[in-house]
DNA sequence: CGGTTAATTGACCCACTTCAAGCGCGGTGG
DNA sequence: CCACCGCGCTTGAAGTGGGTCAATTAACCG
C-alpha cells in the first residue's frame, strides 16, 4: 500500500496531455487526490452494477473491462480500459453504478476518494472540465462502437476495435513497434464486439489472413496499419486528440 | 427571436430534478445562461460532425437525433433525445463535434453560449456537477443501447426502445395516460436500432401484434406497461432516477 | 496424469438483409 | 382538376451473416 508512483501515472497524464495542458499546480492536485495503489488479481471485480463507490479508480497498469448482463447470462462489454484510464470517473457525478467493471488480466490500480474529486470542482474550474472531457470521451467511444455494431459487419467492427484498441495504447505512451499488449481472450473478445465465440474465432482468422495484424500471447502486432484502417472504416477523430483549451 | 420561457424550460429542469435539488440561485444562473429560443424545421441539421460549435443547444420542443454515418451511406442514429435535452451540451469540453444532431421534427431550441457554461464551472461547483452529471447520462443510455445491440433480439431492442422513451417523456413531464410523442418514421426507428427498414416493419407489426402499444401519427399509447417492460428486459436504473446530492 | 480453460472446426439453422414490387397519401405543376 | 411524383409503409421471395450445438485439440496446472 502506497501512493502510485510519477511513473506509474504517466499514461495517465499523457491522455489528458493529448487533450489540453494543465499547470503544474493542476498536476498536483490531482498526484495529492491519490489514494494508495492496489494489485489485483484477473478477474476480479472492482465495481459492480448498483454499488454506490466512495472513490474512483485509475488503471496504472493491465487490462479492465465494463460489462452487463442479460437474462439468458449473455455478457457484453461496453469497454476497454488500459493503464492511464479513469475507469468509473463517472461514478463521481452518477453516484450509482449502472454496470459492473472487472479487471481482465492482473492490474495495479490506484482509487481517488470522491471527496478529493469534489474538492477539485470547488477549486480548479479548468481541471474539472478536463475531468469531465475525460468521462465525455467514454461516451464517444460508445457512440464509435453503437455505429460499429449496428452499421459495419463483423470484419469491419473487429478491425475497427484493433485500430482503436491501438490508437489509445499510443496515447498512454504503450505501444512500441507497432506492437501493444490485449490481454484478451477470444471469448471477451466476442463479448465486446457482441459476438458468439465461434463467429469470434472465425473472424479473427479471416483478420489475421489478412497480414494486417499478428495477435499472440496477448501481444497485438501491427502489420499493416493503412489496411487495417481501411478495413476497419477506422478514423480516430472520435477520439479527440487535438490539444485545445477546454 | 427572445428568451425561452419558464414553461418551455419546465422538462429541462425536471430533468435535473429527478436527480438532484438545485438552488433558486443555480436555477437563475442556468435561466440567465440561455440564448435566443429557436424554431427550426424537421429535418434540419443542428450541428454537423467537425464543427466547432461555440455554444450548446437546448431542446425546448420537438424531437432531435445524434447520428453518424458510414461508407456505404448507411446511417446510425446514437440518440434520441426530446424537450429537456441537452442534445450537445457534452461540445462544451470536447470542443468538436464527433457526429451530428439533426431535428427529425419541428423543434423549438435555445442555445447557450460556452462563455455561460465557463462561467457556471467557474461560480457554481454544484451546478457544474450537475451539468456533468447530465452529459454522462448520454454516456449511460449509449452503454444500454450497446447491450441490447449486442445481446438482444431486434424485437426485445424494439421494446427496450419504446420503453426508454417512454420512461425519459415521462421525466420530462411529456406523458399524458401513458401517451406520449414519438415522431419517427420507421426508417428512422431502424437507424437508431440498427435494422434494416423491412425488419424493422416486421419487428414492429410483431410488437404490435402483442398489444404492449400502439403507435399512430407519431404518439405513442403504452397499452401493457409490464409486458413491455418485460419484452425488452426495461431496467430504467440506468436512467438514475434517484434524487442523490451530486 | 486427470481436469480445466482457450482455441478451433464442422454441420445445421434462423434472424435479419437485400431485392423487388405495390399501395396510399399529400403535394405540385400544367 | 387531374396526372404525376415522392415518400412512408407494407409484403413476398430469396440469400447470407452470424448463431447454436457438438466435438476435438492444445496448453496449462496442480
Amino acid at each position: 500500500m502506497s501512493k502510485p508512483t510519477e511513473d506509474e501515472l504517466r499514461p495517465f497524464f499523457a491522455t489528458i496531455a493529448a487533450r489540453d495542458t494543465i499547470s503544474d499546480e493542476e498536476h498536483r492536485a490531482l498526484v495529492s487526490a491519490m489514494g494508495d495503489r492496489r494489485v489485483i488479481a484477473a478477474g476480479t471485480d472492482i465495481a459492480r452494477e448498483g454499488d454506490r463507490p466512495p472513490v474512483s479508480t485509475l488503471v496504472l497498469s493491465g487490462m479492465t473491462a465494463r460489462y452487463s448482463t442479460v437474462e439468458d447470462g449473455g455478457r457484453q462489454i461496453t469497454g476497454l480500459h488500459l493503464a492511464g484510464d479513469f475507469v468509473d470517473l463517472h461514478s463521481f457525478p452518477l453516484k450509482i453504478m449502472d454496470h459492473s467493471v472487472a479487471s481482465i488480466s492482473r492490474c495495479t490500480i490506484a482509487v481517488v476518494p470522491h471527496a478529493e474529486l469534489k474538492h477539485i470542482t470547488e477549486q480548479f474550474p479548468h481541471l474539472t472540465r478536463v475531468l469531465w472531457l475525460l468521462t465525455l470521451l467514454e461516451g464517444s467511444i460508445h457512440r464509435q462502437w453503437l455505429v460499429a455494431k449496428g452499421r459495419l459487419t463483423a470484419d469491419e467492427q473487429m478491425a475497427h476495435l484493433f485500430c482503436e484498441q491501438y490508437v489509445k495504447a499510443g496515447i498512454a505512451g504503450l505501444t512500441e513497434g507497432g506492437r501493444f499488449a490485449l490481454p484478451l481472450t477470444q471469448t471477451q473478445l466476442g463479448d465486446a464486439l457482441g459476438l458468439s465465440i465461434v463467429h469470434t474465432n472465425r473472424t479473427l482468422q479471416r483478420l489475421r489472413r489478412t497480414r494486417a495484424i499478428e495477435w499472440q500471447d496477448g501481444i497485438v502486432q501491427i502489420l499493416d496499419w493503412d489496411m487495417l484502417q481501411e478495413l476497419g472504416q477506422f478514423d480516430g477523430s472520435y477520439l479527440h486528440l487535438e490539444r485545445v483549451p477546454r
